[in-house]
DNA sequence: TGTAGGATCCACT
DNA sequence: GTGGATCCTACAG
């Protein structure tokens, strides 16, 4: 969830990517690197990790370690909840559905999230994480090899990325509600 | 001080 | 299915 300028933003995490400390050769912080932009991997777990990839994409990260345990989640795609209507804007869609954040890059555009919110606390402020109550069981989760890690070696083969099918799950809890157009 | 490369997306063929 | 956009960071000299 994000509050900028008053209007908030938000969706279910659907897929993530974990990013396991100094000894994941795809982390920034391979190898103990720490520098200022790594910096805030190292801080005590609960608040953000953005930076901008390609030049052209801010990627959010959610560090989940402790103190000088560099660990981060990648936030890599969310379901579109809250704030249909201004995620459409920002992005210059017209539909409504996952196609709306279903990119580490796009959901952040969707959000709002940038360089600012590097770093920030996600329990206070304008960028968090809400704890839904959504019951997810194991099955729902899938786990895959991590996307454009090629250069990690063996590493990238590790199965450190989770998705969940919010579609599915809720077609199972409501199977007659009204469905979205999806991709 | 300069340069290479990257956890991507989009438009075009 | 493929390639270009685009810019910050890290690292070498």
């Amino acid at each position: 969830m994000t509050r900028i300028d008053g209007v908030e933003t938000g969706g279910i995490i659907t897929e993530t990517e974990a990013y396991a400390g100094i000894r994941d050769r795809a982390s920034h912080a391979f190898g103990e690197r720490r520098t200022k932009r790594t910096e805030v991997m190292y801080r005590a777990g609960g608040v953000s990790y953005v930076y901008l990839c390609y030049g052209i994409h801010y990627l959010f990260n959610v560090v989940s370690g402790e103190q000088d345990i560099p660990h981060a989640i990648l936030i890599r795609g969310i379901y579109p909840v809250v704030g249909i209507g201004k995620m459409l804007e920002r992005t210059g869609k017209k539909k409504p559905g996952y196609a709306l954040t279903n990119g580490p890059g796009k959901l952040t555009k969707a959000l709002g999230i940038t360089l600012e919110h590097n770093g920030m606390k996600l329990n206070d402020g304008d960028l968090w994480i809400e704890d839904r109550k959504l019951i997810v069981g194991e099955a729902e989760i899938q786990t895959a090899k991590r996307i454009g890690v090629a250069y990690a070696g063996d590493d990238a083969l590790l199965p450190y990325r989770f998705v969940f099918d919010y579609q599915k799950h809720i077609q199972k809890k409501t199977p007659r509600s009204g469905e979205q157009d999806v991709q």
